[in-house]
DNA sequence: CGTCTGAGTATCTAAAAGTAAACTCAAGTG
DNA sequence: CACTTGAGTTTACTTTTAGATACTCAGACG
C-alpha cells in the first residue's frame, strides 16, 4: 500500500484521481509565468536586459503584451521599476529583477538544461550559466534534505498536509 | 568589461540586444511543454495517473485539447503508450513517463518549489516530493560543476559556442 | 513651439483555448 | 446481436490570448 492509498482507504476511491487540485503550487505559478513571453521576459531580465525597447527589441514581442507582462511581473514582485537617465533625455522606468524573481531561476534553468539535452543546436548553448566565483558552469539537481543527490525516478509524491478530496459532486 | 562586452567590442551594438534568439533552450523547451495544460498532465503522471480518464476527471481539461496534448507528448517521446486491460474489459491504452519525460522533473520541481514559497496555501502543500530511500523531502538546488551549492544571484550568463548576433535587416 | 524619443495605450484582426454535446469505434457482456 | 465502456473525434459556438498598427504622452533640444 502507497502513501497515497493509505490516506483514505475508507472510500473506494483513488486519492489520487478524487483529490481537490485547487491546492497546487504548480497550478498557481503558472499563473504568474505561464503566459507566452513571460519567462522570456524574465531570460532577458537575467541575461542583462532592463529597458522597455531592449526587451522589445530582442524578444520581438508586441508591445501591448509585453507592457502587460511587465506589468504583472512588477505586481507580483518579481520585477521592480527603476529609473535610469540617458545624458540629455529625460529619466525613464526600467525594470530589475528582485530576490522573488531570482528564486525562478531554478525553474527556468530546468527548462534550459532540458533543452540543452534533448534539443541542442548541434553547434551547443548560445548562453551559458556559470558560477561568478569559480567559473565552473551551473545545474540545477535534485537533493534531499541530507544533501544527497537524487534522481527523478528515485522520488515518490505523497500527500502533504494540505491534502483533501474534492467534495462530491 | 564583462564576458558580453568582450564578444563583439569591435561593433558598438550591444550583444545582449543584437543577438541572435533564435538559438535558445529555454524557448524550444517551452515549445513542447509552454502550453496550457501540458505541465498539468505531467504533474498527474507524476502523482500516479496514466488513463485518458483520470486525466480528464482529475484535471477538468477539456477532452479535444487533452487529446491533442497526449499526442503531442508522445510524439515528443516525453510520454510511451502502454496497454492495460482491466479484468473483463478490452486492452486499451496508458500513458507512462519516459526517461526523457523524467528529465523535466527539475524544472517543473522549480515550479513547485516558487509556488510553495510564494504562492501558499496556509495549511502547506498538497502534495509533497520524498526521496524513496530515506523519506526526506526533495528539493531543487543550484550546484556548479566543482559540486558547490550556488544562489541565483552568483551566477552569470555569458555568450556559449553557438553565441551569434543577429544578422543585419 | 515644433520635433524627436522611449514608453507606453488603443484598436482591430486572427489564432488558440474553453465549453458542450453528439458521434465513432472496437471488444466484451447479457 | 443489441448494449456498454473507455478512448477518443467532430462539430458548433463563445471567450480569451496573441499579433500588428496606429496613436498618445512627457520631457529635452533646437
Amino acid at each position: 500500500m502507497d502513501a497515497w492509498t493509505e490516506v483514505l482507504q475508507d472510500t473506494g476511491m483513488d486519492p489520487r484521481l478524487g483529490r481537490d487540485t485547487s491546492n497546487c503550487s504548480i497550478a498557481r505559478t503558472l499563473e504568474v509565468v505561464g503566459e507566452k513571453w513571460t519567462i522570456l521576459i524574465l531570460r532577458e531580465v537575467w541575461y542583462g536586459s532592463s529597458r522597455f525597447s531592449d526587451f522589445e527589441r530582442v524578444l520581438g514581442c508586441p508591445r501591448n503584451l509585453l507592457a502587460t507582462r511587465l506589468r504583472m511581473l512588477v505586481e507580483e514582485g518579481i520585477l521592480a521599476t527603476e529609473t535610469y537617465k540617458e545624458p540629455g533625455a529625460r529619466s525613464r522606468p526600467k525594470y530589475v529583477i528582485t530576490p522573488k524573481g531570482m528564486d525562478l531561476v531554478p525553474a527556468v534553468m530546468g527548462l534550459l538544461q532540458w533543452g540543452d539535452r534533448y534539443r541542442a543546436d548541434p553547434e551547443g548553448p548560445a548562453v551559458v550559466a556559470r558560477h561568478r566565483e569559480c567559473g565552473a558552469h551551473v545545474d540545477v539537481q535534485l537533493r534531499c534534505e541530507s544533501g544527497h543527490p537524487v534522481q527523478a525516478k528515485d522520488i515518490e509524491s505523497v500527500p502533504g498536509p494540505a491534502f483533501r478530496m474534492r467534495s462530491a459532486g
